[in-house]
RNA sequence: GCGGCUAUAGUUCAGCGGCAGAACGCCUGACUGUGGCUCAGGAUGUCGUGGGUUCGAUCCCCACUAGCCGCCCCA
């Protein structure tokens, strides 16, 4: 098989769904607009070290699922690099947070981005080797306020309405604090201890999730295994007094401005940086893949990649999945033409294109047709893409009076070459 | 990375060890300056790729590739 396709877990948007793309990213810098982010944009790729360091050695996306090559040296005196395709973005932005020394501003940085990210999984329905998020980080020093647990609320309230803003129906919101960086290796070790005499009476994913991540046996779905979960170690339980006030105070402020969620002890978060408040929000008819975003606070990121301490946090939208979701809610339509624009017969292919330029340009969009059509499938054509069908014939040409015909209502007026924009304006 | 299901026309899908099918869509005409409705006609194609069994394979077998579902993991 000789013909080119688009590789494994990649594909290709077309029209009419790119209109839905670019609804949700028009939608989602509108919101955050208003919230006072600015957009960052970081490169595709990074230092295979950021991602090592930042996301997690252990995680399954860097030991297994990043794109990785290594830069070869083009001269002696180089040195090759090992390069890897983004994975997420959070990584990057806080290196190029540190890099431009943002924190020297004294300021929060609110920085939202929209791009693909690349990870080497089995592709599924809404699950893509090269895939699109929407995300948005809140980091700055402590004096800024970054620590905050406003600032937590804050972006959860943002999501509420982001969500809201694009017709998602139905979301869930779901949130937890997993603790301090020191919380969270002492809540470890007892889930560990815990888990010692407990892993053998339960599934056999469980008992290897004992050992390789004994987070993950609080997500087990196994009904068997509930009842055993329930009497493991709580989180909750091993928070220290701040980071405790700081998960209240996110609950209040929440409950405040009216936005529902529901505490989830079992949700923890797979990325090594997150502390304190993780969040997702989820939507049902996604499969197995239900949650829509997911985010948390990441208090010891900046100083893990070497920068100075800056407390942050942020969120990665599943673009893809979001679109998924807007699919089934809707049938989609692709707004029609103002006009279609039939010239009769080829001579009056080059007044025509004069006439389109002209409509164009006062903001109407028009499709052209082609002088070389017959009448009947010009209007077969037209009734497809537009409302309204022009016709420029010889006898238009001279007179400079134009037939236009509503596909609709099926009314055909005369209309003055001048007066057309303003009259196809007018619906 | 693991397990399962699937792959036939532009699309959605039937089908059968012996000439490749339907619906929708597309093209042509009835209707040389009027669409939708109707009618008549037409073309749809490497039956995913490669190999094997067979007189003969789109069909059976194997491998590969891709998609989907689940697992792992995660947005």
């Amino acid at each position: 098989m000789s013909t080119l396709k688009a590789v494994r877990g990649t594909r290709d948007l077309l029209p009419p769904e790119t209109e839905l793309w670019n609804f949700v990213e028009e939608t989602a810098r509108r919101v955050f607009a208003r919230y006072n982010f600015g957009e960052i944009r970081t490169p595709i790729f990074e230092d295979t070290g950021l991602f090592a360091r930042g996301v997690g050695e252990e995680t399954d996306i860097v030991s297994k699922e990043m794109y990785t090559w290594e830069d070869r040296a083009r001269a002696q005196s180089e040195k090759s690099q090992s390069l890897t395709l983004r994975p997420e973005n959070t990584a990057g932005v806080v290196r190029a947070y540190i890099e431009h020394k943002l924190g020297e501003t004294g300021l929060l940085q609110k920085l939202y981005y929209i791009g693909p990210q690349f990870r080497r999984e089995r592709p599924q329905k809404g699950r893509y080797r090269q895939f699109y998020q929407i995300g948005a980080e809140v980091i700055g020093p402590p004096s800024a306020g970054s620590e905050s647990p406003l600032r937590d609320a804050e972006v959860l309230e943002m999501l509420a309405t982001l969500l809201d803003e694009l017709g998602i129906q139905g979301w869930k919101l779901v949130i937890n604090s997993v603790g301090s960086s020191s919380d969270r290796p002492r809540y470890i070790a007892a889930l560990r201890e815990a888990l010692r005499d407990k892993a053998p009476l339960m599934c056999v994913d469980c008992q290897r999730r004992a050992e390789t991540n004994p987070l993950r046996v609080l997500d087990c779905k196994v009904p068997e295994d509930q009842p055993i979960i329930e009497t493991l170690p709580k989180i909750a339980d091993y928070l220290d007094e701040d980071s405790k006030a700081h998960f209240a105070a996110v609950c209040a402020a929440l409950d405040a401005c009216g936005v529902r969620y529901d505490v989830d002890p079992r949700l923890v978060r797979g990325l090594d940086y997150y502390t304190r408040t993780t969040f997702e929000f989820t939507h049902g008819g996604l499969g197995a893949q239900n949650a829509l975003l997911g985010g948390g606070r990441y208090d010891g990121l900046s100083e893990a990649l070497g920068g100075p301490k800056a407390p942050g946090i942020g969120f990665a939208m599943g673009e893809d999945r979001l679109i998924l979701t807007l699919q089934a809610q809707a049938a989609q339509q692709s707004a029609p033409a103002d006009a279609y624009l039939a010239p009769l017969g080829e001579a009056q292919n080059a007044a025509a294109l004069g006439l389109a330029r002209e409509l164009r340009r006062a903001g109407l969009r028009i499709e052209l047709g082609d002088g070389g059509f017959r009448l009947k499938k010009s209007f077969e054509i037209g009734n497809k893409l537009a409302r309204k069908i022009i016709l420029l014939g010889e006898d238009e040409l001279k007179s400079g009076i134009l037939t236009v015909k509503d596909f609709a209502s099926g009314e055909q007026v005369k209309v003055a070459w001048a007066e057309l924009a303003t009259a196809l304006r007018s619906r």
